[in-house]
DNA sequence: CGAGTACCCGGGACAATGTCCCGGAGCTCC
DNA sequence: GGAGCTCCGGGACATTGTCCCGGGTACTCG
């Protein structure tokens, strides 16, 4: 059976051991070393060769974020999955940003976390339960921001989106071949539709609404 | 051993039928019931109390993201996973948005399948291999915009802020106490550091940039 | 102390943007 | 045959943005 090389990087010793105990047992999966920083944890990738990297956010010097970053940008056959314990906002869309492919509390459970190590292996991305709230809670956030977003007739709906790609006014002319007289009167229904005052808003308000 | 109870919702009484057959050996997963359309799989939560849907998106009538959508809502605590053949950005982000906690392309192996039963079951996020790819680049894509916002003045950036809560030019002269040429000129000067030609673009960019 | 530099404050002249009017052409629905 | 839209444009006007300009202040460096 094939085991999937897992690399620990987290500043606590104490930490390690525990997660190493907990790990060793399990069939298919190996702890094949261990860092106590990001800098540790990219010094030994090359050598080590792991297929996921267990990360640690806080640590002193360079912190899980940056190390996950170069870490996908070095080696991007090596999936991370980040072990932290902070559950804010910050910190799980700086992880995402980095390019984790997985985000789990320490406080998982053992079946949680076996789990969340083979998906990252296979590609997969998973969050734990106070994460994924984060996650549904970021979407239908925008989704929200989507609602009552007025009917448009198609030559506005054509306008608008010309607008939303930075075009001024005589350019959305010439390209739709109108009067530059009329363009702007259809941006002027526009706004009054959308309830805006200027393009700036506006564009800001197509773009929450995915247009 | 509790059995976690799935409802199974798709149009292809087929697919129905290969699904259950897969499903049907594993221990701790048991099929409830059958849907094939969104309305269908509305009516029946009720009474057959299930912890995890197994949604399609592609159905005639009330689509997957539409009876997503009513179904978190009406029903918070049934966990929806979507299984569908699309991994286009539309259709993972709608159903995102609807409130969906997994997204698993129908070509999924049956380990993957399980595991993102058992994960979405928990109130963890999964998302297989192709999805899981987007959903990087989606963050990943946020991270590289961000890049590079240029540095301002104070004074910049104190009226580039009043500018993203569509405040106009004559509006922050008074809240500043300044000309209104002045605010313009610092106006001007911000399009032109940030390397965009109107207000419109400028908010975009500093609501990128976390502004 | 003087020179250079950067920031802040404004004016002038001009182009682009947006507003509130107006009328005409086509089109559907009753 | 209207009644009500959407679309197309004009006129007059205010706002916004651009590219100039100069004066004042504060800071650093030689």
């Amino acid at each position: 059976m094939e085991q999937i090389r897992v690399l620990l990087v987290d500043d606590h010793a104490a930490f390690r051991a525990g997660l190493t105990a907990l790990l060793k047992p399990v069939a298919g999966i190996q702890i094949a070393d261990e860092a106590s920083s990001g800098e540790q944890a990219l010094a030994l990738v090359g050598q080590v060769q792991p297929d996921v990297v267990l990360m640690d956010l806080a640590m002193p010097g360079m912190g899980g974020v940056a190390a996950t970053e170069r870490l996908v940008r070095d080696h991007p056959h090596i999936r991370v999955l980040v072990l932290s314990m902070a559950d804010d906002d910050d910190s799980v869309f700086a992880a995402l940003r980095a390019g984790a492919l997985g985000y789990v509390l320490k406080g998982a459970r053992k079946a949680e976390l076996v789990r969340s190590i083979l998906a990252v292996h296979g590609g997969e991305a998973i969050f734990g339960p106070a994460i994924a709230s984060r996650l549904t809670g970021y979407f239908t956030g925008l989704a929200k921001r989507e609602q009552g977003f007025p009917e448009l007739t198609v030559r506005e709906r054509e306008i608008l989106s010309l607008m939303a790609a930075h075009m001024t006014n005589p350019h959305i002319s010439e390209r739709l071949g109108l009067s530059g007289k009329t363009v702007r009167n259809h941006v002027s229904n526009i706004f009054a539709k959308l309830q805006v005052a200027d393009r700036a808003e506006a564009i800001t308000r197509a773009r929450d609404s995915g247009f």
